[in-house]
DNA sequence: AAATTTAACTTTGTATTACAAAGTAATGTA
DNA sequence: TACATTACTTTGTAATACAAAGTTAAATTT
């Protein structure tokens, strides 16, 4: 049986799950580009992004490209987290189908 | 991109989605061995498949197999709505991976 | 018949949290 | 100087997960 205990429930969640997915498939994110990518308020992706980078599965770099940008990225302990994430995903697809 | 807005917040919560692939490998489960399965308190079990219930994802029928036992099933509404889940879980893998 | 057990709930309460809206600080541009 | 933009922070509301304890009805035991 699959073990639904061991879903993440900080990236299970819609928010950051797309978050999390967004930065698996893309090296880094700038934050107005997520925003327009996920169609978030503001206070919502902040929020989302500040409780996993408070999980430790994202950071952030500022650059000055003209204005400020912040970045955003997976560290390698987020990367790690979403496979193991993945891997009940592809459990319950198979289970599903 | 993954539509992440189309996830259904009904079968996504985690509890419910233990239940939904539950009665999605195997045709109906009592409440008693749903419950043993999951590990989940009566009150939290009656209440999502309650949720599941009213949102017209899964039927339940009385028995007498000596003692009363109630059993529970998807519809085909809700055969439909996890098949659908599933296939966005199956766009997050492949993107994923 | 009375007491006990079991299944399937219901009720209650707490604590978390998603999300929007509006406000703020710092920097850059006109 | 005034305005715009980025990246926040603050505030408030509404929803909800979950546990614990209580309830009801049927069945078994004594």
């Amino acid at each position: 049986m699959i073990d639904f205990d061991k879903i993440d429930k900080i990236i299970h969640e819609k928010g950051r799950l797309s978050i999390m997915t967004l930065l698996a498939s893309r090296g880094s994110w700038s934050f107005q580009d997520m925003k327009d990518q996920l169609k978030m308020s503001d206070g919502n992706l902040i929020t989302h992004l500040r409780s996993l980078q408070k999980a430790g599965y994202l950071n952030k770099k500022k650059e000055l490209k003209g204005r400020k940008v912040t970045y955003y990225f997976l560290t390698s302990s987020g990367k790690k987290a979403f496979n193991q994430y993945l891997k009940i995903l592809e459990q319950i697809v198979k289970q599903g189908g």
